[in-house]
DNA sequence: TTAGGGTTAG
């Protein structure tokens, strides 16, 4: 049998487990409702009754009840193990059925290197080790990512001829996956292929996904002799997990359509590829399934939903789920602050993010990235110092490019150019050039010249192959009305044939997705959509707008320069959405790229020209438009 | 008398 080599093959010797106290019953005791597939498993508290009730009995030395309370807490969802071992350690002969138990209660305490003591002891003693012993410990290595543990286990576990029973086999296989070496999966799966169960393949299968090998795991799902909801919600957030959001929710449609059963890691997958996507509309028929379906709303799944609805352009509705949340962890927080960062409303994001360090949590960089994202958005310059200040100061977290990104945003967009280029070069490591970018386009709102030809130089030979920088120093250019300057670069960006990233925009419509891209013919209503804009151009130039083709750099003239923003991909996905939709409904747009300011411009006239709501998802955060007003104040 | 695998935030 294959066996990962360790470095050293003898365990650490056993260090004496001393005794501890009993663990107070002073933990939270509301714990989340079980899932209603579940069996209802005894709680701490219960087990300490039934505990005390042993020992007013006098029954306290009876082994074989107390590695039954034992195995209670193994069973439990969390047991701080201190408990669990103050039982282990009165029992006077333990049985390798008490002593397994304990095993399993270190594998999943917040310590799970203490079952590798306990099981070096436990060799030293007569009580022999069993395949249960090796699955609970492999678990233990897994969870903490020790391999040469882990390995070492193996080997034991060949010796002592455990290594061929399937639940070994398996957690080897889950062992290396989790420590990142899944040509020793491999191996062990393809070693024993006639003695394989459903753990088996979707270990395998899990290895795969995790590795990033989406077309080994599909493959390896299409060969599977039985899959069951577990290897369906590997292969779904496999593709989420890679980005392969569309094959994702395809992926959960054939699953439907075999009537497979559904479970949490499903749906949370599935929101998620909502979310990314901004499909409010599946989105939406997902969270009917959990209430259809009967779905307790768990941590996990609330907040999925939280930020589905965040990301779909529903922030009131996370707000009240957010609100109706009977317990929340530290991603519901995170993904609410987040959400309300990326809708521009800056001041409730810190509002509640002053709320979660009153309830004693303690933030990590996500939540800066969305407490200075927010502070950026709605332009709180003297927030977004202070809370810089407090995340490195305070909470010691390092700031990373995402925090830097948020600064630089926020300082150029306020007009801060120096102190902007002062924090990226006190940087400690090399800066991404998009923080350069971010403030080139900063020089660009505010007109410095002089800074952003500088920034812009050192981009081009930074990052020459990104079209972006060419557009953002030729338009500095144009507008100090440099002319000659604007006609180099753009020779510039010709020479270096820069792959200008594709705009497109998404809109749902009675369940399927259209997906627009500039100057875009294909659409089986393009006659109609195309007459749409016709009908924009007349209805809005009536109300006093003219065209800002400052976004276009191509060498054309003015008026076809008019006619390549009139049909950039959001002004398709508008003009479809007033086709499709009823007088007065909401039209929601997600696009891959920031807003153009003409488009932008365009978008609040049509809001109060059509009378209608656009909810736009740009590459960047959330616009409302609405009665002739956008919610980022033109702020963006 | 005890077992394994899947999920979420920028």
């Amino acid at each position: 049998m294959f066996a990962y080599k360790p470095k050293s093959f003898l365990l650490s010797l056993p260090k004496h487990i001393s005794n501890s106290q009993i663990f107070l019953a002073n933990s939270n005791s509301q714990l989340s409702p079980p899932l209603s597939s579940l069996p209802p498993r005894p709680s701490i508290p219960q087990t300490k009754q039934a505990h005390a009730q042993i020992i007013v009995s006098g029954l306290a030395a009876d082994s074989p009840l107390i590695s039954h309370l034992l195995c209670f807490l193994a069973l439990s969802p969390s047991t701080p193990f201190h408990y669990s071992l103050s039982l282990y350690q009165s029992i006077k002969y333990p049985s390798v059925f008490a002593t397994n138990n304990m095993i399993r209660c270190f594998a999943k305490s917040d310590s799970p290197p203490q079952s590798l003591l306990l099981f070096s002891s436990m060799l030293r003693t007569c009580v022999k080790p069993n395949n249960h012993t090796f699955t609970f410990l492999l678990q233990a290595c897994s969870r903490a990512l020790a391999l040469n543990e882990g390995a070492q286990v193996h080997t034991v576990a060949v010796k002592l001829g455990f290594g061929g029973y399937v639940f070994v086999r398996n957690a080897l296989i889950h062992l290396y996956c989790s420590c990142s070496r899944i040509e020793c999966s491999k191996r062990l799966f393809e070693e024993n292929a006639s003695s394989r169960d459903v753990v088996t393949w979707n270990s395998m299968l899990t290895a795969f996904v995790r590795d990033e090998q989406i077309g080994a795991a599909e493959k390896l799902f299409e060969e599977m002799p039985e899959r069951d909801v577990i290897s369906w919600s590997t292969m779904i957030s496999g593709y989420v997990q890679n980005g392969r959001l569309g094959e994702g929710l395809e992926c959960f449609k054939q699953m439907r359509e075999k009537g497979m059963r559904l479970n949490e890691a499903t749906l949370v997958s599935v929101l998620s590829a909502s979310a990314q996507l901004g499909l409010l509309e599946h989105g939406r028929l997902v969270h009917s399934l959990v209430e259809s379906l009967n779905f307790p709303l768990t941590v996990s799944l609330g907040t999925a939903l939280i930020d589905m609805y965040a990301k779909c352009g529903c922030i009131e509705q996370s707000k009240l789920l957010f609100k109706n949340m009977p317990k929340k962890d530290i991603w519901t927080w995170n993904v609410m602050i987040c959400g309300l960062a990326s809708h521009g409303i800056g001041k409730e994001a810190l509002a509640l993010f002053q709320r979660f360090i009153d309830e004693g949590f303690h933030p990590v960089n996500v939540t800066f990235i969305g407490v200075l994202g927010a502070c950026s958005r709605a332009g709180l310059v003297s927030e977004g110092r202070r809370h810089f200040k407090l995340m490195t100061e305070k909470y010691s977290i390092l700031p990373e490019m995402e925090h830097y990104g948020c600064m630089v945003d926020m300082l150029g967009r306020a007009g801060f150019l120096d102190e902007a280029v002062q924090l990226i070069e006190k940087m400690t490591v090399p800066p991404d050039p998009v923080l350069w970018a971010t403030l080139l386009g900063a020089c660009k709102i505010h007109g410095s010249i002089e800074l952003g030809e500088k920034i812009g130089k050192k981009l081009l030979k930074l990052d020459p192959t990104h079209d972006g920088h060419y557009v953002q120093l030729a338009s500095i250019y144009a507008k100090a009305r440099k002319w000659e300057d604007v006609i180099r670069v753009r020779r510039l960006l010709v020479e270096q044939n820069t792959n200008k990233a594709a705009g497109w925009s998404l809109i749902e419509a009675q369940g399927t997705v259209h997906k627009f891209v500039a100057g875009d013919r294909e659409h089986e209503r393009s006659l109609e959509i195309y007459k749409m804009l016709e009908k924009i151009g007349i209805r809005i130039a009536e109300s006093g707008y003219s065209p800002n083709v400052s976004s276009v750099l191509h060498d054309i003239g003015e008026e076809e320069k008019e006619n390549a923003i009139k049909e950039h991909s959001e002004r398709l996905a508008m003009a479809f959405g007033l086709l499709v939709t009823g007088a007065g409904d909401c039209i929601r747009i997600v696009k891959n790229l920031r807003v153009c300011e003409d488009c932008h411009e365009v978008s609040k006239i049509i809001s109060r020209v059509f009378e209608r709501e656009i909810i736009v998802r740009d590459g960047s955060r959330f616009h409302h438009f609405k009665d002739g007003k956008c919610s980022c104040l033109d702020y963006w």
